[in-house]
DNA sequence: AGCAATCTGGACCGGGTTGGTCCGCTTTGA
DNA sequence: TCAAAGCGGACCAACCCGGTCCAGATTGCT
C-alpha cells in the first residue's frame, strides 16, 4: 500500500498535457491527447477545477485551462483534490469508534509528526518536476527494454 | 487515500507493547495487553518475523521477542514488511498492461524520485518516536468518557 | 516418549473502497 | 434557437484489505 489513487496519477497526465499544449482544452481533446478515457478525464478534470487548479469555460468553445504553471504547484495540491486529506491512519483528527483497540491504543494522535513529514515531503515537489518540463515521451526502445 | 493500512498500526501498537514488557511474549498475551483481537495479533507477528523485526520461539514458553529496540527501527521498516515497498503508484518498477495510457504516459517512472522523498521521510522517524517511549496507557477514565 | 503449548503458513470470505461509466442539467457562443 | 461543452450526481462492477480459521511443524515440560 502507501500508494495514491491512479487518479492522482492521471490527473498528473492530464495537467501535463493541459500545460504542453497550453490554452484551452476540452476534456475529449485531452482524453485523446492522453489515451486516457474520456469520462476518466472529465472526472479528474471536474475534481481539479474543485480544487482550483484548473478552471472550466462552458459553452461552445469552452474546455479548461490551467490557472497556475505546474512549477508553482506542488504535488501535494493535486493529491489533496484527487485522493484527499494527506492522512497515513483513520486513527487522525478525533475518529473514534474506528479503532478497536482506541482505548488502549498508546498511538493515538501519534501518527501526526508522519503525517507532517509526509505533506512537508510532498509540498517541496512540484507537478512540472514529475511531468517532464520538455515533454518527452518514452520512446519504444524503454518499453521493450522490460 | 495515502494511507498506511490498519494492520501497520496495529504492528506499531504490539510493537510497542512488546518493548514495553520486555522478554519473550506470547500472541494471546500481546493480545490482552493491547486489545487487538488474537488473529489479529497473530497475523501481525508473522509479518513481523518475516521482516526480522521480531523472532519467534516455538513450544511451550515461546512467544516472541524484539531483535532490536524500538529506537533503532525505522517507521519505515514496519511499513514494508506490512504493506509491502513503498511506491506511491502500481507504475514503478516495471509494471506493464497496468495503465490504460502506458505508450502515452509521460510520467512514466517519474514518481520516483517522490518515492524516494517518501521513504526518507519515513526512514527518518523510529517507531519509539511514535509508540510512546514511556509506555502509558490511556488510563479507564478515557475509555469510560466514550 | 508423549503431551501440550506455541509459532508457521496457507486458504478463505465478507465488506469497503476505488475506478470507471452514464445520465440529466446548466451555461454560452454561434 | 441550437448545439457544444462543463457540472454534479448517481450508479455499478472489480479489486483489495481486514479479519478469521485451520492443519502442520516445532519444542519445552512432565
Amino acid at each position: 500500500m502507501l500508494r495514491v489513487s491512479k487518479l492522482t496519477d492521471y490527473a498528473v497526465v492530464v495537467l501535463s498535457r493541459l500545460e504542453a499544449e497550453g490554452g484551452v482544452q476540452t476534456a475529449p481533446g485531452l482524453s485523446a491527447g492522453t489515451g486516457v478515457a474520456e469520462p476518466t478525464v472529465a472526472k479528474v478534470l471536474k475534481m481539479l477545477s474543485q480544487a482550483g487548479l484548473v478552471e472550466g469555460q462552458r459553452g461552445p468553445r469552452g474546455g479548461y485551462r490551467l490557472l497556475r504553471p505546474l512549477a508553482e504547484v506542488p504535488l501535494s495540491d493535486v493529491i489533496v483534490a484527487i485522493d484527499g486529506p494527506i492522512a497515513l491512519t483513520a486513527c487522525v483528527d478525533g475518529g473514534f469508534g474506528l479503532c478497536e483497540a482506541e482505548h488502549v491504543c498508546p498511538v493515538r494522535g501519534r501518527w501526526d509528526p508522519v503525517n507532517a513529514a509526509i505533506r512537508d515531503a510532498l509540498s517541496g515537489i512540484t507537478v512540472a518536476e514529475i511531468a517532464t518540463p520538455k515533454p518527452i515521451f518514452a520512446p519504444p526502445a524503454i518499453a521493450a527494454a522490460e
